[in-house]
DNA sequence: CTGAAAGCGCTTACAG
DNA sequence: CTGAAAGCGCTTACAG
């Protein structure tokens, strides 16, 4: 493709400036030229230097406007070396939590004068987020998702690419956590049940690779302790935290003629299923089966009856890891607090 | 901050060559110094290009490993201009209806071998979605914020940067629509309503200015003439699209005594709205109030009764979106369809 | 098959 | 206060 690069300077042209733009873009020579200053000085007056006249400075950011000029972000980049955005990386295109914890973020990042960036793991080795953590294509990035490998995020890590992750710890020494109280939510939970009358609380797990459903697990049986009740292993069910696959196992328990009391399910979405598996086997919650769910989506408000739930601050939790993201870029020698945790509350409502 | 750029070459280096890479990234340069050959051979090797031996090849690829050596992305954008990489703008972080849209597009451009960066248009002018516009950074975009002004979106649209809208149609050469087929979806929605057995159905709209909105607005007029019912125009309501306004509409009407028989809300949001402000004043769904809503979101399902709504294909409208952006890429000469409809459906379930 | 060199669009010491 | 020039890390005609 040739492009007559005349036409960027205004010469010989009769079309308007604003037409001129679109069939190609100015770059900082351009603007040099038609403003009979040196490159050097477009530059000065672009990036509001103080090295130059403002009566410079306003010429050439006139002329700048009318040849519609904004630098090539590639670059400046070259240059710069640093990028000033911060990636988001995550696996699943935002569910219930993760929308509310990106707005946290968000906020954050905006206000430090970053550019937020999100990319999913779509692809995985091959996947976007991948490849722009390689590239090095952001200063940082917070990390929603499991299936990067704690290898790679080491190998990656550095004090030019701090890296925040929310789903677990990881020894590094440019990689922070923000976790939530998963022991103690789980532990309020799960005493909850037992004082509500129950001896026979089931457990319904996420996968067994899951940091989150371990914590639960264990705040579940500390709580059993604690209470003075007998942990019985068939009470603890593993499964996947997704909606149909808490209805499948629970349909296959009802099924064989074993109803629980009291379940304690560590997610909502699985917390949804045993509504519908109950609902189908003319159950009735909380008088045949109580439950409780972790996280507070929108959806246990909104379900018949309202879920009781371990309600955490997402949006909090989005803040909290963009700023330790930036303490990490601003000071990378600071011996920064690797780890933080965000406290969890229980939402009493008509499930239990 | 000075770089012993010695290191990356591998000279006078006792710690091992994986520390090293963590210190500086290789370029390059290093490559092909620690290879003995010339940075084009490294080039030509890098990107498979077919101008060297193979045995070359093989000698730097393994080299390239060993400094675990990955391209500047920015370096290689700066020559080769286009970025690979399509930018999917929204303005709110992925409601239950944008996830799904935005899983689509991803499978699409995913296997179109580009990127997908997402940015929300937070921030405004200062945005990062705008930025990324303005900067070029991506090779097309997907938009499904109404922020963006059409003036804007036509001002940057060009041959090199095609732009699809999922909310709206937008008169200009570069630019494509995907839209929902609103007007028939309202339509049978409505009708659905009228032939229950009730005559005055009410409608809850969004804000003025949106074209969603005002689309089903029509469907809605065209149901109740085609079922030869009257219109009265203080049946339909304007709110904003959100539960919260809806809850809050319903409740004034329902204090001065209105109760409608049937409403159709512009989507399932303000539906969820209705359904609160009825539990409130104990009126029955649908004994007292049949509704339908709009979008078919997860909640819809799992609300009491589960809701009755227009359904529309998300991912599916996803795809389309991508694929008519890759067609406007590959072949912008080419005289497109500007516009594409995605049909509806109603899904009959307990609220009417 | 391989390499020297120009150039992408910027920034930033350095010199004046 | 301003400009000439080097250089960021690549790609790609061009020459050999």
């Amino acid at each position: 493709m040739h492009v007559n690069r005349q036409n960027v300077a205004g010469e010989n042209v009769t079309s308007s400036d604003h037409q001129r733009c679109k069939l190609v873009k100015a770059t900082i020579k351009d603007v040099a030229r038609e403003a009979g200053v040196s490159i050097s000085t477009v530059s000065y007056a672009i990036n509001n230097k103080d090295r130059i006249s403002s009566e410079t400075r306003k010429h050439v950011l006139h002329v700048a406007k009318r040849l519609n000029y904004v630098a090539n972000g590639n670059a400046k980049l070259l240059k710069q070396k640093h990028t000033r955005a911060i990636g988001i990386f995550f696996n699943s295109w935002f569910g219930p939590i993760y929308s509310e914890i990106a707005r946290g973020i968000e906020k954050a990042v905006h206000q430090a004068g970053y550019d937020l960036v999100a990319c999913s793991l779509y692809g995985e080795e091959n996947s976007t987020a991948y490849k722009y953590l390689r590239d090095r294509m952001v200063d940082g990035a917070i990390i929603l998702a499991d299936s990067f490998d704690d290898d790679f995020l080491k190998s990656t890590a550095s004090k030019d690419l701090p890296l925040v992750v929310l789903d677990r710890e990881v020894e590094s020494p440019h990689i922070f956590s923000v976790l939530i109280d998963n022991f103690g939510g789980a532990f309020n939970a799960t005493k909850a049940l037992v004082q509500s009358g129950c001896k026979d609380v089931y457990f319904l797990g996420g996968p067994k690779g899951s940091y989150d459903s371990q914590k639960r697990l264990e705040g579940y049986i500390a709580a059993l302790g604690f209470c003075g009740a007998t942990i019985n292993n068939n009470h603890i069910l593993e499964c996947d935290f997704t909606e149909e696959g808490a209805y499948q196992k629970m349909k296959v328990l009802f099924n064989k003629g074993t109803v629980p009391n009291a379940i304690f399910s560590a997610n909502d979405e699985m917390a949804l299923g045993i509504y519908r598996a109950a609902r189908e086997n003319n159950l009735k919650i909380p008088e045949n089966i109580k439950v409780i769910g972790f996280d507070d989506i929108r959806e246990a408000e909104f379900a018949a009856p309202p879920l009781t739930t371990v309600s955490h601050q997402k949006y909090e939790m989005g803040i909290n890891a963009a700023e330790i993201l930036f303490e990490a870029i601003k000071s990378p020698a600071k011996d920064l607090n690797k780890l933080r945790i965000q406290a969890t509350r229980l939402i009493e409502r008509e499930s239990v």
